[in-house]
DNA sequence: TATCATTGCGTCATATCGACACAATAATAA
DNA sequence: TTATTATTGTGTCGATATGACGCAATGATA
């Protein structure tokens, strides 16, 4: 979708739009993608609208397909965001979208009520594509992330704030990680989202007592230092634990 | 609100709606508060439509102060509801409006997306009172709840389900018992709540020990046998621990 | 072959949890 | 007035979980 569809008006939903905060984890960080307005430079969440047959995520889904090229990927809506004034398009915004027929225009200045979603993908297999209002759309990690248009860096900030109240109780890595990882990276990726350090002895301790792993006899090779052993989720235990909770907290 | 409003299209925004499940506490039962549908008499959760300048957060408050009488109610949103087929409604539904003009028949037949609330409320304050489509609003223990209209059973079920999940990390009870209670009170809360019996001893353990309860000198005096110390909620660390999260589940 | 950061596996004191005992109390019945 | 009885306040005890840390094995690099 780099072209501009027909008619916003026709096609789409009024008032309604969502937007996305796509969590990858690369290079031990954790990392939002994010796409760069075409004539305001400024950075802004991937979102879209909703079609008038369409539930939010079939939206949220057709959305992220188009960013990432990735299907089937977790996607979990955390907040509607429905301020009255959450969303000014300014003049250059607007004037941005590049849009000439009147009812476009007019559909672009009505107050939109956007339902934020947070998504997991597998950083190693998505493929950053702008959409036709943006120029660039590639991975932040957080501490750059600059100022984000409207109010989408409090929309990202919410997501954040969900992710780690999830940790507690609900078990994650399957959507971030690849199918075969070591210990210390699946660790490596919860001190990422929580922002502090953990022991490594405690923590292999404790996710492993959860029982949603499967320990493989094949050792990581290649790297510096002691071969680590690969671990893969045990899916049935993982589902599992999604729905029931992992009951307790780091 | 027990008049029709002028024009349901010049009001509100179109294809959106809220539905409330509001918790109520009373005989040692969890209860929600229902309508009855006038013609139809079918059972349903109060619900509305959000102004052209509301948040809503607004229009759910303004929907429950009609509803209870209450303002100042604990409200979250759970989760937006927007199956393209989740809420056909039947001819005989469109008809109890009771609504002549062709634009608003047009307004009610469109597709609706609905936002979930729940709200938690202090059931001896609450005053139920039906709104324009209904004649009855009352409440129901989740036991004697009918088959409800449209998705409202889903909707109920969510909630319900959302509400056993924030019980491991979030505390509860200051929105649903009176200022002064005593900890058998509580914990037959938690027990409705979870379904489940909980050690008496055990509980009031754990309660105490995340600090968010005071000890007041008063007893309970009235009832039989031994009179039972008062407790009040610590605001300031409920507030906390409303924000951080208790830690541990039960 | 030595070095060294990293990994696998374990120990130990302490805190917490679940199950239960027992005395104190307050209305009611005898 | 006293005994009864259900309920409440408080404490114990063993099992389990948790946090802090030790130490040997490993594997690329020097």
């Amino acid at each position: 979708m780099n072209q501009k569809p027909d008619s916003y008006q026709e096609m789409f939903l009024n008032h309604l739009s969502l937007d996305c905060v796509v969590f990858g984890f690369h290079d031990s960080q954790l990392k939002v993608l994010l796409l760069r307005m075409k004539k305001t430079r400024e950075w802004a969440l991937p979102g879209g609208f909703v079609k008038k047959d369409e539930s939010f995520e079939v939206a949220a889904s057709r959305v992220l397909k188009e960013r990432t090229g990735l299907g089937d990927i977790f996607l979990k809506q955390f907040k509607v965001f429905s301020e009255p004034l959450r969303a000014k398009w300014n003049p250059a915004v607007r004037d941005l979208v590049g849009i000439k027929a009147d009812t476009d225009l007019e559909w672009f200045d009505q107050r939109f009520i956007s339902v934020g979603f947070y998504a997991l993908v597998d950083f190693s297999m998505a493929e950053p594509t702008a959409d036709f209002f943006s120029d660039l759309c590639s991975w932040k990690s957080l501490d750059e992330v600059d100022p984000l248009m409207l109010d989408h860096m409090q929309i990202l900030n919410k997501a954040l704030e969900t992710l780690r109240l999830q940790l507690n109780y609900q078990p994650i890595g399957y959507n971030l990680l690849p199918d075969k990882f070591t210990m210390p990276e699946l660790q490596k990726l919860y001190e990422t989202i929580l922002g502090k350090e953990l022991d490594r002895r405690n923590f292999q301790r404790r996710i492993l007592s959860y029982g949603i792993l499967n320990k493989l006899k094949e050792r990581k090779t290649g790297g510096a230092h002691k071969s680590p052993f690969l671990y893969e989720f045990n899916l049935e235990n993982y589902e599992k634990a999604l729905k029931n909770g992992l009951y307790g907290g780091w």
